[in-house]
DNA sequence: TTGTACGCGTTATCAC
DNA sequence: GTGATAACGCGTACAA
């Protein structure tokens, strides 16, 4: 591996006058410049971050953490992350825990041990000990997805209430009265607020909230599928369901198939992800988009305030998502 | 930060006895031990592995580089990447190029000036020169499932022609004599293989090969549908298709809707890569599994090789994929 | 405009 | 058993 020095004993100069090339520095001859450009082409000399990150007490890397990579949550958003800390000059150290609270604390661990300048992860809020301990540091962190009821990390999130608004509203303006909720729940952060939008828009309408409506499940197809079955095993079936996470939703699709029912003609489905699923099933699922790269872009750019930062901010970013009109939704007249 | 010269001067000894100590170095009295270790606890000192790389020349960090990390192909890769990284010891630096040449160059470039001891990575056959380049350098490198023609780089790679093998065997042994193959064509790698696998059986069962059978296009839904189209427009269409990549399966399902026809009873299909909305997509596709989390984790243990070797080992590993039984073919009586 | 010398935090090699 | 000290590869005052 070439260094610094082979640069500068190729081209005939010091070692400072390469740094400073490197560095893209004033004053500096263009002619010397040529021959340390072509010293560095020919020895294909990239400089060491890890020398630098040393000297500088920047290392140009954050982390990003996640519970799992696999769910459609998260590819979008690190690519927004990559992308944005690219073009900043940051490299990103990534880690799946797979859900493993220790494995959470390891990683945190060996990233402050590798100097990276801040952190941006998703932690289960069950493991807010460790965050904790990092702000208490002062190290820069951006919890991505998970408000906190007490809010003392700087977060990127989605506006659920709004998106519960969005979708519910939409329904409602498409004629619909009786509308059903599969949601995960009030324990969950994205279920509680999505509730608080349905009833709200339900409101505003004039409607009553009705609870044999509202089934609660788990993010999953299977668990999708069990609360359609019950919305459907109602006397009085509704004309429109709004199903909180696509996953759910195309579970959903499967009981009211089961029944012998279409999409939309008997009922009508909108969901929340804009998962790659939604769009290749038929009919294609309306839903609501999180703009997960943009949410990967603006959690970099918090990172970037908190590592500016002298304090922890402290501040909420909050993304607005968008609905995406699709098949599974008809008008009633 | 407190750094190791803190701790000496706290416990009144030198840095080389406080660096034994760390290290768990044999030749320190235990009482001194002692001293230090109380000095490391009241500081809340942890040693930089930034320095310590610098010294070493080894930073425990691998590289990985993939062109998209939205593509199904990945997400699971990935985890099974940072799982064994992880239990050796190992962090991973991660970078998504959106299939820009510049930026693959860019993100080694990165990579190496961070000191990561080896990289995983998925590039463009196109941008080769760049691989030859860390080849030539003696650089760790492991490529995924891109098989090369002139193989000068280690490589974690599908059996695609196993794959396609099973693949035409399975409908052949449900009893299907007229196969239809929708593939992504001879220029791609593993278009190519499958191909073969596909032929190779037909000729094993004495049935000739068909071009009119053969529908190129490449992998989207969309162009699946385009198919899919051209092959039930056939004179003599046939009674089951391999459609070479899930999302190809997943577009020929709405061409096979379109002409009023149903799978599995009209026309069988089996796909490859055991993508997510395989499953969840009615009937459920009958596809090939990829075991993408083993490959990440041998790709980890192929580049620890390489890591340990002097030359480069220009090793092939071959990953066998597995035939996931669902609802889109039917036994032909 | 360019070069010298020191420091960043650690480990390794000698001494003692 | 323990302590100086020279690297590791770079950036940056300060000098020239």
């Amino acid at each position: 591996m070439a260094t610094i020095r082979d640069i500068a004993k190729k081209a005939q100069v010091s070692v400072s006058t390469v740094s400073r090339v490197l560095n893209n520095k004033p004053d500096v001859k263009a002619e010397t410049k040529k021959k340390i450009d072509k010293a560095i082409e020919e020895l294909g000399f990239s400089p060491s971050n890890v020398a630098r990150g040393l000297v500088l007490k920047k290392s140009s890397v954050i982390g990003f953490i996640v519970p799992d990579i696999a769910n459609p949550s998260f590819p979008e958003l690190a690519r927004g992350i990559v992308a944005r800390a690219r073009s900043l000059g940051y490299s990103v150290m990534f880690f799946d825990t797979n859900h493993d609270k220790h494995v959470e604390k390891e990683a945190i661990n060996l990233m402050q041990g590798k100097h990276v300048d801040g952190i941006i992860l998703s932690f289960n809020e069950a493991n807010r000990n460790e965050l904790e301990k990092l702000i208490k540091k002062q190290f820069p962190v951006v919890q991505i997805y998970r408000k906190s009821s007490r809010p003392t990390i700087s977060t990127i999130a989605l506006d659920n209430i709004y998106a519960g608004t969005m979708a519910t509203e939409y329904l409602l303006k498409k004629g619909h009265r009786r509308i059903g909720l599969i949601t995960t729940g009030k324990q969950t952060q994205s279920g509680y607020e999505r509730i608080i939008g349905y009833r709200n828009s339900l409101e505003k309408f004039g409607i009553a909230y009705d609870e044999d409506l509202v089934q609660v499940g788990e993010n999953s197809a299977d668990s999708g599928k069990r609360c359609m079955s019950n919305i459907l095993n109602l006397k009085n079936i509704p004309t429109a369901v709004f199903a909180c996470h696509d996953l759910m939703a195309v579970g959903s699709y499967e009981a009211i198939f089961d029944k012998g029912l279409s999409i939309p003609e008997d009922i009508s489905l909108i969901g929340h992800d804009n998962i790659d699923v939604s769009q290749y099933i038929r009919p294609k699922l309306t839903t609501i988009d999180t703009h997960k790269f943009d949410l990967g872009q603006a959690g970099v750019d918090l990172l970037m305030e908190e590592i500016q930062a002298e304090q922890p901010l402290n501040k909420e970013v909050i993304i607005k998502a968008e609905l995406i009109e699709r098949d599974s939704v008809r008008e009633l007249i």
